[in-house]
DNA sequence: ATGACGATGCACT
DNA sequence: GTGCATCGTCATG
């Protein structure tokens, strides 16, 4: 994870994200990921550190919460070595708990409860108040893959700048991605 | 003090 | 494919 943020990224793909809550576990295959770092004009920690993205500046596998758009929370795990790199996850396959995201999400198609970075985040019941919080502390803990995944990449989503980096990653046969490829 | 703008998702055409 | 909800953050004045 101290390796830079696309390499993580990249990395990441098929490994298990868990929420350890008190109602139970809740989790997926991580499918679908992004890289950001701290030259790349798309990325929170371009304009170097603010309140924001504080967490973007601490070691690696610390969490970053963020809100946008008035409404959505989107959550990353810190790569690099405190230098502003992070992944954010963008989309999982539901394999814990699934009976506690459809709850949380209010939506019962299994392809559509983690099939993007806000709606994970609220599946898998992920609040601002552990942005900052390490994956060491336990609360969201990573399992290695089960089996080897190939990994496409493509440009990233939602972005207007740094639109030539391909810093996308995604398992190009899952049927959980935010979109088609 | 203020305004522009999102690393989105959903309803609707 | 298009329109829009909704508000925290930060650059600017």
């Amino acid at each position: 994870m101290q390796q830079s943020a696309p390499a993580a990224a990249k990395a990441l793909i098929g490994w298990t994200l868990v929420h350890k809550t008190s109602e139970g576990a809740i989790g997926g295959i991580i499918v679908e990921t992004e890289a950001y770092t701290s030259d790349d004009p798309a990325s929170h920690s371009f304009r170097g550190q603010t309140l924001r993205n504080t967490p973007m500046f601490q070691p690696a596998g610390t969490i970053y919460v963020y809100f946008t758009y008035g409404m959505h929370h989107c959550a990353n795990i810190v790569a690099g070595n405190s230098n502003g790199e992070a992944v954010l996850l963008r989309a999982l396959e539901p394999t814990l708990g699934i009976d506690l995201m459809q709850k949380n999400r209010g939506q019962q198609d299994i392809k559509k409860l983690c099939s993007g970075p806000a709606k994970l985040v609220q599946a898998l019941a992920i609040t601002r108040a552990m942005t900052g919080t390490h994956l060491n502390d336990g609360k969201l803990l990573l399992l290695p893959p089960g089996k080897e995944i190939e990994v496409a990449q493509s440009a990233r989503i939602g972005i207007k700048q740094a639109v030539d980096r391909h810093w996308r990653f995604f398992d190009p046969v899952s049927p959980f991605l935010s979109r088609k490829q």
